[in-house]
DNA sequence: AAAAAC
DNA sequence: TTTTTGA
DNA sequence: AAAAAC
């Protein structure tokens, strides 16, 4: 919808370089709005593509729970300097079994826990929402998708592997899960149908472990 | 990309 | 041959 | 209830 006002410069392939520039740019305010929370590249770019349509970023904070309302404000903070063409935030949709059983009345569960946003941003804006240069070019910039996405850290391994793709490969990898592990894969969680648990993972590396899979790198999930 | 629907 | 597939 | 970024 609002793309099309930016329909050239979003038909445009964005740049390794670029997305680094945006995660930056992002880490900075996030560092501002958080100590201590972190902004990690991920999508094709982290797995060594060097262009691609958009620029996923995952935000999270060691300390679980430290992450909520952190969206509102990097986005607020990121509108007042004028890097925003355009924002929508989504709430989070997803509710663990743990979280169900505990207490649905809880109002932190409920209350403010966006966790998606979905932007075009103004790159090569300075700081005051007066576009400028970049590097040498002056007068020019170019609007950028970006999805920020924030995770608890208990589940950042799994929004990890989730985002960082290629869809193929989630779809390869969840119907593995399902059909041969009998096990539920998504970006939030592992859930062990046998068991009837979920399973945690500090890394990517542990969940592969649960699926007794050898480890495969970003760059190798292309397929 | 591979399987399923058409 | 086109649509669906995981969530 | 469906769609969905990857």
């Amino acid at each position: 919808m609002a793309g099309l006002l930016h329909y050239e410069d979003l038909s445009t392939p964005v740049t390794f370089s670029e997305a680094e520039a945006i995660g930056q740019l992002v880490r900075d305010v996030v560092e501002q709005c958080l100590p201590g929370a972190s902004v990690t590249l991920t999508g094709g770019f982290r797995r060594g593509k060097q262009s691609g349509h958009d620029v996923d970023l995952l935000l999270t904070h060691p300390v679980d729970g430290q992450e909520i309302g952190l969206l509102g404000k990097v986005i607020a903070q990121m509108d007042r300097q004028g890097f925003l063409l355009y924002h929508s935030i989504h709430r989070n949709t997803f509710q663990s079994f743990e979280d169900e059983a505990q207490e649905i009345r809880d109002s932190t569960t409920s209350m403010d826990h966006f966790e998606r946003c979905f932007s075009i941003f103004c790159l090569g804006c300075f700081p005051g929402g007066i576009p400028g240069s970049v590097s040498g070019t002056t007068g020019s910039w170019k609007a950028v998708r970006v999805d920020l996405v924030v995770t608890p850290c208990s589940q950042f391994p799994f929004a990890l592997l989730g985002w960082t793709g290629s869809q193929n490969f989630e779809r390869d990898l969840r119907r593995f899960s399902k059909h041969e592990k009998k096990m539920t894969l998504n970006s939030h969680a592992l859930y062990d149908k046998g068991k009837r648990t979920f399973l945690t993972a500090a890394s990517e590396e542990e969940i592969f472990n649960h699926l007794d899979l050898e480890y495969i790198p970003p760059e190798e999930r292309n397929a």
